[in-house]
DNA sequence: AAAAGCGCTT
């Protein structure tokens, strides 16, 4: 195709145009045609910078950086386009110190450097593992009131966080313009690189959940592709993310893999029977049952605590045992009614991503929390925060119930669940609905 | 008409 092209243009005699000359070049230089395109730029009787700068540029694409280093050393007229290509060109084909070393000529010439120019130095300082070097390039940077992009901001972060320097490499990303999955990456990477595994989860925790549903997958992606091998927490993080966005698919992936490394942790179990029962996946739902039966994992029962009057109470699924049983069970009936006119809708369907839920055989709303939420309601007046205590996590549902509960009823609630706290208050929660 | 960031590829 190219070439036909190349005959129509010696057809409508544009050969002579430099324009056309330099975008031949180009393309032989893209098809690795290094022969052609030296045919074209020989006898060009006009070639200007753009020409010499496009066969440099062609060179190292083609990987023969000596050959374009030829041409930038014999080329009468440099600009910093050049200069940028030169050095590129050295950075893609592995030769860091060449790289570093032309910036320095540059400097001796009093060529000032631009942004794109230091992003190839500054990556070619990080591959070195040269931290002096990128310091200097960095203050270079700042020196000459160069704009920290997303691009060089990201080449800074790089070498900061894979030469150990944490506050650096986070001081550098909290000042990024904007933030991309690559921006993320870097930094999350060097930090559990260095061993930093909670600063990094922290921060992984805050990418999965400043993305759309749509970075799932490259979340998903990330863990993957990990330099060191995602732990527990890593998954558990991207688990939670699936769980926040619906998405069975990446959830049942994580959820095998959170098995395997956590085989007596029964909610993983009951997570992946879930979802496959959702899915219409029976045999494998009923597999998953098979699997704790056979391994010896229990689900432990589920329960919650509050305390009323200097007493604890302790509500289990369905309970029957408490003797103000009766009021509680009215009094949770009167809490759905003005609820459900504010809005709320209980159902199951969400429960599909729940872990370590109790049993949903039983109505969901005799979940021991629910029960224990309605003790405190009736045991206390608006305006007095509800501390509860449950050993399992909270369930979707119930967490839904417990924010229109803090609305309706304008009580704070605070949950203690197995894995963190939530603040329900005014119709919301402290973990923002991530947990 | 020419230029920039990750590491993995067991």
């Amino acid at each position: 195709m190219g070439i036909q092209v190349h005959a129509q243009i010696i057809k409508h005699g544009l050969l002579n145009d430099v324009y056309v000359q330099n975008s031949l070049v180009r393309m032989y230089a893209t098809f690795g045609d290094m022969k052609a395109a030296r045919n074209i730029f020989r006898i060009m009787h006009r070639s200007n910078v753009v020409s010499w700068t496009s066969m440099i540029a062609g060179y190292s694409k083609c990987g023969d950086v000596k050959s374009a280093r030829k041409l930038f050393d014999k080329m009468p007229e440099k600009n910093l386009v050049t200069w940028s290509i030169m050095i590129s060109g050295y950075a893609k084909n592995s030769r860091f110190d060449k790289a570093v070393e032309l910036f320095q000529v540059l400097q001796s010439e009093g060529v000032r450097a631009n942004e794109t120019v230091m992003v190839s130095v500054i990556s070619s300082c990080a591959h070195l593992g040269a931290l002096e070097l990128g310091e200097k390039a960095h203050e270079y940077v700042e020196r000459n009131n160069l704009d920290v992009n997303l691009i060089l901001g990201t080449a800074l972060v790089d070498i900061y966080a894979r030469c150990g320097c944490i506050e650096k490499a986070i001081r550098v990303f909290e000042g990024l313009p904007e933030r991309d999955t690559l921006s993320w990456t870097v930094l999350i990477a060097g930090l559990a690189l260095h061993g930093y595994a909670e600063i990094a989860l922290k921060y992984f925790e805050e990418m999965v959940n400043t993305g759309r549903a749509g970075k799932l997958a490259e979340a998903e992606k990330f863990v993957l592709n990990m330099p060191i091998e995602p732990n527990a927490p890593i998954w558990g993080t991207l688990l939670g993310a699936c769980r926040i966005h619906k998405n069975a698919e990446i959830a049942e992936r994580a959820g095998k893999v959170l098995i395997q490394l956590l085989p007596e942790h029964s909610g993983y179990y009951v997570l992946l029977s879930n979802i496959y029962a959702r899915t219409t996946k029976w045999e494998s739902a009923e597999n998953m049952r098979n699997m704790m039966k056979l391994k010896g994992v229990k689900k432990p029962p589920g329960y919650s605590l509050i305390v009323m009057e200097g007493k604890v109470h302790r509500f289990t699924m369905g309970d029957k045992l408490h003797p103000e049983i009766e009021k509680i069970e009215r009094m949770w009936e009167e809490i759905l009614r003005k609820i459900r006119l504010a809005g709320y809708s209980g159902n199951t369907a969400d429960a599909l991503f729940d872990i370590d839920e109790e049993e949903k055989e039983d109505a969901l709303y005799r979940h021991s929390e629910k029960l224990a939420i309605a003790f405190g309601i009736m045991k206390t007046k608006a305006g007095t925060p509800i501390r509860i205590v449950k050993n399992l996590r909270v369930c979707e549902d119930c967490h839904t119930a417990t924010k229109f509960i803090s609305k309706v009823f304008q009580q704070e609630l605070i949950v203690r669940d197995r894995n963190r706290f939530h603040h329900f208050k005014e119709g919301g929660c402290s973990c923002m609905d991530y947990w």
